[in-house]
DNA sequence: ACCTGAACACCGTTCAAGT
DNA sequence: ACCTGAACACCGTTCAAGT
């Protein structure tokens, strides 16, 4: 029978407001109390822990690091998926914060494609996450900012809906494609090798030039620049008048 | 101890080339061989008959269909991960094959997200599946039936890897966040009240009134049109020359 | 209200053993 | 070579019970 015993690890027990209190008048209540937003923080910090495709993300693991049972983290997350959509948001969050602000609505359009994988490279699991669900917050968050741009570049209507659309298919297909890569891990020679490796599984499959000659571009390009081309192309379609 | 006896499932045990053998002189080996192709087959039965995200297709599931073991499976199957791929790849070869053949290089872009839009409509799980890993057969197919048109676009080079990867991306992406939409088994009318409730849900989340009318306008679009649209728009972007 | 922890109903993968 | 099935090391979620 253990009554207001300190633990060693991250949480007190027995106590409550920072000062003991006899177990008797008080009910068994944690000092660190537990709380949507530390459960998140501990998600990522777990996520940030281990490389790539967040499969490290565990209700157990979870239990470990917060020290306390399933039924706890339940009374403050309906599901562990919604979880991993609560932390990719958070970490998503500021990045895109500051997009808005850019002067110029291209401009703005690049830095949505660059605050992704500069994300993405700092927490791989989030590459994974994105194409999970459509309708996570993270996902909306990245639909709305393109849409603000769209508005300011004058787009309204069919038209914009059609670019948002494309521009936002666009950015979570790269993360789905450059996503599960090489990690961050890798040096730059590492890099260069796994793209090599890659460029010549592909030629191998077929003897077909034309996919040679794709492969061995994609060997030199890295991540971010390949997608900030792909932006590039799509906004010289947004640009072009329809022909039809 | 039983010998030779006949299952009412699919499988006849101590049997082999459809006549009955005396067991102590053939192998216990059956009569409808496990191989590669029939575990994909039923994997695939197996995801169809589940509506949506592909959660159905689970190694128990696929034992007790094909009347077996863990182990006789993995004779077969290095890893469920493979299984899906070939799954998904088994899928949409047949709709590929038939892609090269169109008269016109965009005809033929445009026929590639028809074909995955219309897989997807079929095989609701290729959608996730899709988006799993970039290295899959499927996605590689994908690729290089796009890279083969560019080619006949005439792009070479650089500007083929970026048009082949944008293309790329934007299909994968745009699977991504349909996919997990309104699943087959929706008439017009609910998928008419998903998108509805979908664009209330997107408006309330702010009241912005650029998020209001996009939303709006995606509710009017089907998720092929909406594809096409893109399709066309990079296009467009494609046929437009560099600025810089 | 907030937390505990046992119980439930699952997973994929491995492997010694059989024929 | 091909298959069996037990064993292993996990999962997410629920819920009666405690304070």
């Amino acid at each position: 029978m253990e009554q207001c015993s300190i633990k060693l690890g991250a949480t007190l027990h027995f106590c409550q407001d920072g000062v003991m209190t006899s177990p008797s008048s008080r009910s068994a209540r944690r000092i660190d109390a537990l709380s949507k937003e530390r459960i998140v923080d501990a998600a990522i910090a777990i996520l940030d822990a281990d490389e790539s495709d967040g499969a490290a993300l565990t209700l157990r693991r979870l239990m470990t690091r917060l020290e306390t049972g399933s039924g706890a983290i339940y009374h403050h997350v309906a599901t562990m998926d919604e979880l991993r959509a609560a932390a990719a948001d958070q970490v998503l969050r500021p990045q895109f914060e500051a997009i808005s602000s850019e002067s110029e609505p291209n401009d703005a359009l690049r830095a949505v494609a660059r605050a992704i994988f500069e994300s993405i490279r700092a927490h791989p699991w989030i590459g994974v996450q994105l194409t999970r669900s459509p309708l996570q917050d993270a996902v909306i968050r990245i639909w709305k900012t393109i849409g603000i741009q769209l508005e300011r570049l004058g787009l309204r209507g069919a038209a914009a809906a059609t670019a948002g659309s494309t521009l936002t298919s666009f950015v979570l297909g790269s993360v789905a494609q450059f996503g599960a890569g090489p990690s961050r891990h890798m040096g730059a020679a590492d890099r260069r090798e796994y793209l090599e490796t890659l460029a010549q599984e592909w030629a191998q499959l077929d003897g077909d030039i034309v996919v040679q000659d794709i492969a061995s571009q994609l060997r030199e390009h890295d991540d971010l620049q390949q997608s900030l081309d792909g932006v590039d192309l799509i906004l010289r379609g947004i640009a072009a008048r329809p022909t039809s």
